[in-house]
DNA sequence: GTTCCTGCAAAATTTTTGCATCAGT
DNA sequence: ACTGATGCAAAAATTTTGCAGGAAC
């Protein structure tokens, strides 16, 4: 997993070259998104910005959110609870995928070569060209269950 | 897959056993649900039966798909576009994932052994109690690519 | 100085809830 | 008849948009 400090430079780089230019509220947003480990919904990152003295609008948060994910720089996650998370998107096209606990709500992110090798077999069937994928699992995670 | 009709019959029992009774509303929304082949959004049902006459209120149609939800009768996607679809459950188990179309936005359901084992196999590993899972792929449907 | 960004407030969307009325058992 | 279901309307929650003022280049 690339690491969050790079994932900042890689996602101004990446608005600089889009031609955003790199404003407070836009460098908050994504300050916000590096320093954390998983998904964030936007109504946290307002908190988080919030509680840090950083307050941001919420129009700007939903702005650079919906650019970045855009460029490909976050993924948007809709986890079936009717609001969408957002996480920063590793550079190599390394990703993981979440496993929501049902019990503590905790959103675990886990990797596995076997579930990617089945969903690239998939797009080789030629059935449809498959150029994302998401996998969300429920269940108990390993502290609850 | 199991026919729409005894999906019919199936949710109608199963409401009846949690101790619903069987009003126009709820019935309508279940058959609704049965006449399609994949998920529809709320208000497409709402579109769907005020076209056949059977007008229902918006907040019938929810609180009844979350009762089949809660039932395990109807399972509740979230796609990306930040509004939930709902599609029937088949009873023995069986259930597909989804592929939505990057260009037409056709949602097409498929089924994958592979992928199936390879989410089983996860669950085994010991990380986590997995008890449901979705996947979601996007792309470029057959008839787009 | 010009252009883009930002924040506020208002609008649009989707979903939930309160309550009076009506239907099912 | 009694209990629960239904529909309307209002509220809540989330996200988008318009616009005036401010910041970046």
């Amino acid at each position: 997993m690339t690491e969050a400090h790079e994932w900042i430079g890689h996602a101004l780089a990446g608005l600089a070259a889009a031609g955003y230019q790199s404003g407070s509220a836009r460098r908050a947003v994504v300050e916000c998104l590096s320093a954390q480990r998983c998904a964030l919904t936007a109504q946290e990152i307002e908190e988080h910005l919030r509680a840090s003295g950083k307050a941001v609008g919420r129009a700007s948060i939903y702005r650079t959110l919906e650019q970045l994910a855009d460029l490909g720089l976050v993924h948007r996650l809709d986890l079936g609870t009717g609001v969408a998370s957002y996480e920063p998107a590793a550079a190599g096209g390394e990703h993981h995928h979440h496993l929501l606990c049902d019990r503590c709500g905790r959103l675990v992110p886990f990797e596995d070569p076997e579930l990617e090798r089945a969903i690239r077999n998939l797009g080789r069937r030629g059935d449809f060209e498959v150029s994302a994928h998401d996998v969300t699992l429920r269940g108990l995670c390993d502290r609850c269950s």
